[in-house]
DNA sequence: TCCTTTAACTTATCGGCGATAAATATCTTT
DNA sequence: AAAGATATTTATCGCCGATAAGTTAAAGGA
């Protein structure tokens, strides 16, 4: 049977979401296509190749909103362009991790000079949309990757607190969590505050300071000395 | 020879420096510790287990400011702690990927339960408190990734250009980046614009903008309705 | 002092991974 | 039908993290 890279790729998605980007082996997927493993090696000439496609893919599925809507101001459009990558990257399993090693595709730079563009023709100076612009990025990613390793660890603590024979107090993830974050009320509290949906709140309220930042720098720019 | 556990990781800090964590293997640290690679799984119990403990000590040497000064402004608190941070993550290859690999430690969380604790006593609230430290330590992670994976697509951007035979243009990384970039104009120009130490101006820029965003909070919270 | 126990390490080996080389089959084009 | 290009299989390499089982060395009690 021939297969193609498109094939390739969406299998590969698949197999993300079932299994997780560590477990994703060239073997694995090269069996879930009904083909040996080194015909992968044809089409994709190292594992890092296809990762970088499937970021690609995994953008081109789901980040949408790429374009500023006519008469938009920038702090919408800021706010669902990155809405629109954050959410892109959650709809697949370790979809952060895939980006995070990856480098940036003609198509993304594309993106990014498109974004650049609205935000200096709105007033914006080069520099600060610059910085917005990365930032805002990279917030989206590490809020991912910052709660995913959070969850990792409830999810140890869960197990070898069942295994301590503590078992009755201790059943649960959230339990676990309790125990451990005792000795630290604020955080306790302040990431209780911030839980449902816990990255996602993390990733909101990181980039309403960094547009409210961007604001204030305008504001100090167009009044330069006060 | 009897080796102990604080031998191993100042031993496996110096090899990361030397090969990066890539290259950081069991086999290669029992050699130049000069024992079999079995002996490290006595001392830990997995390689992940030595990466966390990797990861302390790193942030344990360099990672000095922890502590707001008498009498200091939150906004200079922040970005010390935060720099601080930064620099200690910087101060060895592969630092950030390595802290990014690891869940946060008993002394992490003390110390961001002080930060948290002085910040809510300069009046700051706890929710603005929480969404400013977690932005700011995953921007100062993230910085380094991203300015990370662009200098490997440089490299690798310069060696296949001068595999392509335009060597005599494209020879350097520097050339190469403008040769891809060319259609970027903005990018390109702000990408210039945090050139010097690019991951560091990054991270001082974001940093910039969330301590603003976070002194609007306040302000727009202090005088609730205009 | 001898014996037992525990700590620390070695030897041997496992299963799995990404990747390459070389042979082979399957289409295209002439 | 022959020749070339495309796509895949078979076989194998070297390396990795990890475990099992055996060995040495030190410590501690009788």
């Amino acid at each position: 049977m021939k297969i193609t890279k498109d094939q390739i790729i969406a299998t590969a998605l698949d197999l993300l979401n079932e299994v997780g980007l560590d477990a994703l082996t060239t073997r694995l997927l090269a069996d879930r296509l009904g083909v040996q493993q080194p015909a992968l090696y044809w089409h994709f000439k190292s594992r890092q190749d296809l990762k970088e496609a499937m970021n690609i893919e995994i953008l081109a599925r789901g980040h949408h909103y790429v374009l500023p809507q006519p008469g938009e101001i920038w702090q919408d459009f800021v706010v669902k362009n990155a809405r629109s990558f954050h959410t892109a990257l959650l709809a697949y399993r370790d979809g952060a991790r895939v980006h995070a090693g990856t480098r940036a595709s003609a198509q993304q730079l594309d993106q990014f000079e498109t974004v650049l563009t609205f935000l200096t023709h709105q007033g914006m100076s080069l520099a600060t949309a610059v910085h917005l612009g990365m930032s805002a990025s990279i917030l989206a990613v590490g809020s991912i990757l910052d709660t995913r390793a959070e969850q990792e660890g409830r999810a140890e603590l869960a197990t070898t607190a069942e295994l301590a024979g503590t078992a009755e107090l201790t059943k649960t993830a959230e339990a676990a969590f309790a125990v451990k974050f005792a000795p630290y009320p604020l955080i306790r509290a302040g990431v209780a505050h911030l839980k449902p949906g816990s990255n996602t709140a993390l990733f909101e309220s990181g980039l309403r300071l960094l547009i409210a930042g961007a604001e204030a720098e305008i504001a100090a720019n167009a009044a330069p000395k006060i």
